[in-house]
DNA sequence: GCATATCCGACCAATTTAGTCGGATATGCT
DNA sequence: AGCATATCCGACTAAATTGGTCGGATATGC
């Protein structure tokens, strides 16, 4: 039960981004925030397909955001970065044997999703 | 973000150990929810460290709970098989750099346990 | 056309997770 | 007492995941 590096440096790196406004680099991210640059720019890549940002090619390129900060939910930037979508996969469920363990995880997940939904990039550069 | 097989497991087995009432072997348990007896066996090494499985050896032996079942909640599993008691340990808070991420992942852990305190052990026999 | 970017996939090392094995210890039953 | 049945305990291992690296292709500004 443990939120990855790559989700984590994610966040830090869209809190960046969130700051400055305008298209800033990978190399730039990487060294304000100390974050291995090959690692990071696979981090971009997963939250340029989940479409929360833009990239520009070239010279003077780098990435923004698609939208603004206060439309940008931290379960968002989550959701993009972390691979196993279940938080259990249940194996009492693959039995059908009847199993109320199954709503607990459900309930888990539920909250889980609510709070990180309820917290914008916004509210982390203040 | 998942929940490691030993904590499902454990789950399945406190539940079984619910129904059961009386002292169950880890031999049964296995055989009922189809469980790795060695690993259940380890499992249930932490659940009695935790307080809350109580072993009887010799034959005729195995675990009950020490608790009335209302009185144990999954939070209480959980948090006795999972090792990584922090969900994150947060690289920017060991850098001094101030960082407001820092307050989603407590944010995070707070409504998680809060979530999984609710549900009690006897809640899941109904 | 060159420097600066992203893009993309293969690769690798360290850690964690899930599971195994062997043997010690405790206890009920005949 | 002796045996079967239990828990107990630590070392070990295989597979999966995580965190990170490398090389090269592609796109773009100056």
């Amino acid at each position: 039960m443990k939120i990855s590096k790559r989700a984590e440096y994610g966040l830090m790196a869209m809190v960046c981004l969130t700051k400055n406004k305008k298209t800033i680099s990978i190399r730039e991210i990487s060294n304000i925030e100390v974050i291995p640059y090959e690692f990071l720019a696979k981090i971009f890549a997963k939250l340029e397909s989940a479409k929360l940002v833009k990239a520009k090619h070239g010279a003077n390129g780098g990435y923004v955001l698609t939208k603004a900060s206060n439309k940008i939910s931290v379960n968002d930037i989550i959701s993009a970065l972390e691979g196993n979508k279940k938080t259990v996969d249940c194996v009492c469920c693959q039995r059908k044997t009847k199993c109320l363990a199954k709503d607990v995880w459900a309930k888990l997940e539920k909250s889980l999703n609510k709070t990180l939904e309820q917290v914008k990039l916004s509210d982390l550069i203040k």
